[in-house]
DNA sequence: AGGCAATCTATCCATTGTCAATATAGTCTA
DNA sequence: TAGACTATATTGACAATGGATAGATTGCCT
């Protein structure tokens, strides 16, 4: 596969990035982000519809995520629902993000760790 | 000292991060942030001035940051330049938002790091 | 039966954050 | 003397986000 440079997508915005984790854990459709990631921060990051569609308009044409032809068991589907997956890009970005964000920590320990100046 | 809650103020953008964990590191003046977060990062965070100004002045106001009085040995000393410090709203803020940081990376491993789905 | 909350996709508008560019001005160096 | 570096600062444009709104369906409570 072509190599995929990410750093031109660097950084991702919060909201990004918790797109791309929540798609990390299966696919899923719009609304099923918005509540997968409401109860995974405890209710503290609530994603608006207006910031969550545009990003999937975003990243599908980036071909960072897919909207996929699969369709749950037709008991538990809902008709209107339009499922997205992680592509391999995506991955790439989400996984380089992780480790952008580590080193920027890594950095602020190192900082924030130090005794108070005088 | 009155509690104070850094939530309101959370997520900060990267360049507000940045200039929180340089100045925790001691006080500095407006170019010297952007040299030392520039040379910590490896060239790889360039903060415009733009964005640096616009972001001690709002910080100013919140009470984040101070103007020092205090001035180097004047034989190093450069007249045009203003001196800033964390103020202990801005300790308070600059460590939430690390341990904030924490907990995202902490559940996007978790998400990452399961085998890609089928 | 009636209403209300939840599900689901989608867009408009205003605000905010960022970059690119520019301004000003002194110092230092090739 | 031209260019790079130091240093603070503003303007204009664009991108990202929140608040609001829209419309349609489903399920629950009284």
């Amino acid at each position: 596969m072509a190599t995929f440079d990410p750093t031109p997508y660097q950084p991702l915005t919060p909201a990004m990035f918790q797109v791309l984790v929540s798609l990390a854990d299966g696919e899923k459709h719009g609304y099923g982000i918005i509540k997968e990631v409401a109860r995974r921060t405890d209710g503290e990051v609530r994603l608006r519809t207006a910031t969550l569609y545009t990003v999937i308009k975003r990243f599908v044409d980036a071909d960072l995520i897919e909207e996929t032809d699969e369709r749950p068991d037709p008991a538990l589907d809902d008709e209107r629902r339009r499922y997205y997956r992680l592509t391999d890009r995506g991955w790439a970005l989400a996984e380089a993000e992780a480790a952008r964000l580590e080193e920027v920590l890594r950095q602020a320990r190192a900082h924030l760790s130090r005794p108070r100046r005088a």
